[in-house]
Formats: structure tokens, C-alpha cells, sequence
DNA sequence: TTAGTTCATCGTAAATATACGATCAATCAA
DNA sequence: TTGATTGATCGTATATTTACGATGAACTAA
């Protein structure tokens, strides 16, 4: 009988943060989100070309970003077109602002 | 000879950030900075009847949290007192917003 | 000393993440 | 059609994460 997570019952905003962070917790994805957000590209080639990654790595990790609605992906054949999700981003940053407010004011240390 | 991240340099900010976001990005660990920095408690025995989980389970998330920097334990026989750590909570916040300020507005999409 | 309390650590099983090369699907150009 | 380019997906090996129970260490109280 083991317990899991479903055992437990999370609030959306706890799921929706951690979820969040969880995109962001690999350097490379913060690199990626970074030359995104950049003036410069938003083409999956260059990102190939300024990460020394596998392809098919780079390619995972911009699935993960997607999956998180970090991203968007457009196709301009034969290219894709990736960039930030600005809705998703502004959300990003409300729910971190929100949550790092709390700053243990308290004072029970 | 695979390649591995050592082969990629990473900023300290970009591995800061990701280390960060790693910290956060396990539900019951947000739920665990929450009732830290929450005016109710900072004894792990609280948390371990709050969170249904192992005691083990919770002093493994509780590690992971002090590795971070994100918190800090204080010995306090028998028990042992957990606080968010201040100093290392405004950095966190500092970084979150720094990067959460770019969205993409050069707009090449 | 003995027993109880509190929390960390160990050992372990199962799930997930991360990297790679190989391959496939879609599109464009010759 | 054929070949080239682009990027996703598959298969796979390894590492890490996450959960548990069991045990250990430190301290208090009887």
C-alpha cells in the first residue's frame, strides 16, 4: 500500500508553480527561454547551432518548454519558429512574484 | 564519448536560476515553503502531521529545500526548527523576476 | 540506566529525466 | 522523381528523483 502523490490533494496554484519550475530547472532550458526571449532567433536551427546539444536533445527539452506553454511553436516550412508564450510567460512571472513574496515574516526564527 | 553538461558553459545565473527552480519544482515542497513562511508553524513535526506523507519522505524534501538555501534548520532539542532563509528568498526573487522580465518583446513573432 | 521523542540517514524499488544516434515525415528545389 | 533540409520521434542507456520502511543518533525525562 503505498502512498503517492494522488494521495495527496494540491492546489491548482501549487501544481501550476511547480509545474513552472520544473521547466525551468534545467540550465539548458534557461539558456533556451533566454536566446528565445533574445533579439535574436527564434529558429530551432540556431538554436542547434548555438548550443552543443544533440539535435534530437534540443528538440526534447523545447518539448518540454512547449508542454509547460512556455513556448510556442510556429511552422514556416521547412523551418520551425519558436518563441515565448507572452500569456503564459506573464502568468509565469505573477504566480513566482506572488509566491516569493512570502518571505517568512512571521518571525517565529 | 557522450557528451554530458560539463561540456556546456553555463552562467552562474543560469545555474543559480535552474538550481532554484529545481528547489520548487516538486509540489509538496512549494506546499512545505508555504506553511514555513506561513505564521502557523516551523517545526518539522508540524509539517509531518500536515502533509500526509513519511516522516523520511518529508526530511528528504526538507534536505533538498536547505541544499537550495531556501531554508534553514535550527536545533532546538528534541526538535528542530525549520525557517525560510531571508536572505537567499529575496535572491530567489531577484532572480525569478530579472528573468521572468524578458517576454519576447523583440516580437519575430 | 532505561525508555521515549525527534529527526536524519540508509537501503531499496519504481518512476522520471536526460543524453545520444538512428530514423521518419514534411517540405522545397532541381 | 530524386535529393536535401529541417525538426520530431523512437529506442535505449544511464542517472536522478521520489517514495517507503527500518535503523541510527541525539537529547530528555523518569
Amino acid at each position: 500500500m503505498q502512498r503517492t502523490l494522488s494521495d495527496i490533494s494540491y492546489s491548482a496554484e501549487e501544481i501550476d508553480l511547480a509545474a513552472m519550475a520544473k521547466a525551468l530547472s534545467h540550465p539548458v532550458r534557461i539558456r533556451i527561454l533566454r536566446l528565445l526571449a533574445g533579439e535574436t532567433c527564434c529558429f530551432t536551427g540556431e538554436l542547434t547551432e548555438l548550443i552543443p546539444m544533440a539535435q534530437s536533445t534540443i528538440s526534447q527539452h523545447l518539448k518540454a518548454l512547449k508542454e509547460a506553454g512556455l513556448i510556442q511553436g510556429e511552422i514556416d516550412p521547412p523551418k520551425v519558429k519558436y518563441c515565448i508564450d507572452r500569456e503564459q510567460w506573464a502568468k509565469a512571472r505573477a504566480l513566482f512574484a506572488e509566491f516569493l513574496k512570502l518571505d517568512g515574516r512571521a518571525g517565529c526564527c
